[in-house]
DNA sequence: CGACTTTGACCTGCGC
DNA sequence: GCGCAGGTCAAAGTCG
């Protein structure tokens, strides 16, 4: 399962400006089906996250050229300025199932249907069709907040890797997001973080130490992600030193950290987010940001 | 006492 | 078929 997509990682590590090295060692966050046709259909890293799209919904689009070539810290990084970040959806979901699907409600019944017909121990079953959003964050923190609460569930050593993966899964009932968290075996200091599934409810619980205000909305109230056709390099934020996430089909949902980091919440590696700035002021900067981040012909897509 | 983490065991998929 | 690696379960422990 592996191996299989190790040309593709190959070539997102290009894309993505990221050495080839680091998206293989990285490992599954690569694993995008880069022949799902863009996958207007799948859902996206947004909807993943229960992220309201009008998040992102942005005015103005920045040169894409600058996507190769810029180096800020993504707003998932808590902590050191000189942080990167690199994301990428997977829509493996696009092999699996039928993208259009209703996923949640889809899953739930799977997964009902599954635990019937087995029991005990068997009901446990893999399943990797949930469309799949990966990013990388240089961070002291592993479990990066980012809104919703997360249940850990497991931890597995992984192999070449130094550290171990753990596994989460949204507390919320009937939502069965899950989210792995591993550090990267070549540089400690980066964190992969893959959310895999879709929020079917709203932050619902503030998580210790994020601002209320924080919460988000129904993902239910959400407008369909931005399209953006596979290989979309996102262009630089304005920010002097992010590293723009690479998305293969939408804009990533960024993590709570990557939002509190951008709005120059984030100073620790605690993870503590206690002195996080209003909501509207964070949202107010990423909108800034983002405009910078959607290319004017994606954009024009959307239209 | 509830929520969460830890951890060993178990299950499944895949490559050989 | 076998072995490996990833993913998940669930009991026990910890914490607030």
């Amino acid at each position: 399962m592996m191996m299989k997509k190790r040309e593709e990682k190959m070539e997102v590590a290009a894309v993505a400006g990221v050495s080839p090295f680091v998206a293989d060692q990285v490992g599954g966050i690569f694993d995008i089906a880069f022949d799902s046709g863009g996958d207007k259909s799948s859902q996206g890293f947004l909807e993943l996250l229960g992220l309201p799209g009008s998040f992102f919904d942005l005015p103005a689009p920045a040169s894409p050229v600058e996507a190769t070539h810029s180096a800020a810290p993504p707003e998932s990084s808590p902590v050191t300025p000189n942080s990167s970040s690199i994301s990428s959806s997977s829509t493996e979901a696009a092999t699996d199932t039928d993208p259009a699907k209703p996923q949640p409600q889809e899953d739930e019944q799977d997964k009902a249907k599954k635990i019937d017909l087995k029991g005990g121990k068997n009901k446990r079953q893999k399943r990797q069709s949930e469309p799949r959003f990966a990013f990388m964050t240089k961070s002291e923190v592993n479990h990066l907040e980012d809104g919703y609460r997360w249940r850990k569930y497991g931890q597995k050593a992984v192999k070449n890797s130094h550290s171990p993966r753990s596994y989460y899964r949204c507390t919320s009932a009937m939502c069965g997001v899950k989210k792995r968290v591993e550090r990267s075996s070549v540089d400690p200091t980066v964190v992969i973080t893959t959310y895999e599934g879709q929020h079917t409810h709203p932050s619902p619980v503030v998580p210790r130490g994020v601002h209320p205000a924080l919460s988000l909305p129904l993902a239910a109230e959400m407008p369909p992600p931005p399209p953006a056709g596979p290989g979309f390099v996102l262009p630089s934020l304005q920010a002097k030193e992010i590293h723009l996430p690479y998305f293969t089909s939408y804009l990533p949902p960024p993590p709570t950290d990557f939002r509190l980091a951008s709005a120059g919440i984030i100073t620790a590696p605690s993870g503590d987010l206690r002195h996080c700035t209003p909501a509207a002021d964070i949202l107010n900067r990423n909108r800034g940001l983002l405009q910078d981040v959607i290319p004017s012909d994606i954009r024009n897509n959307e239209e």
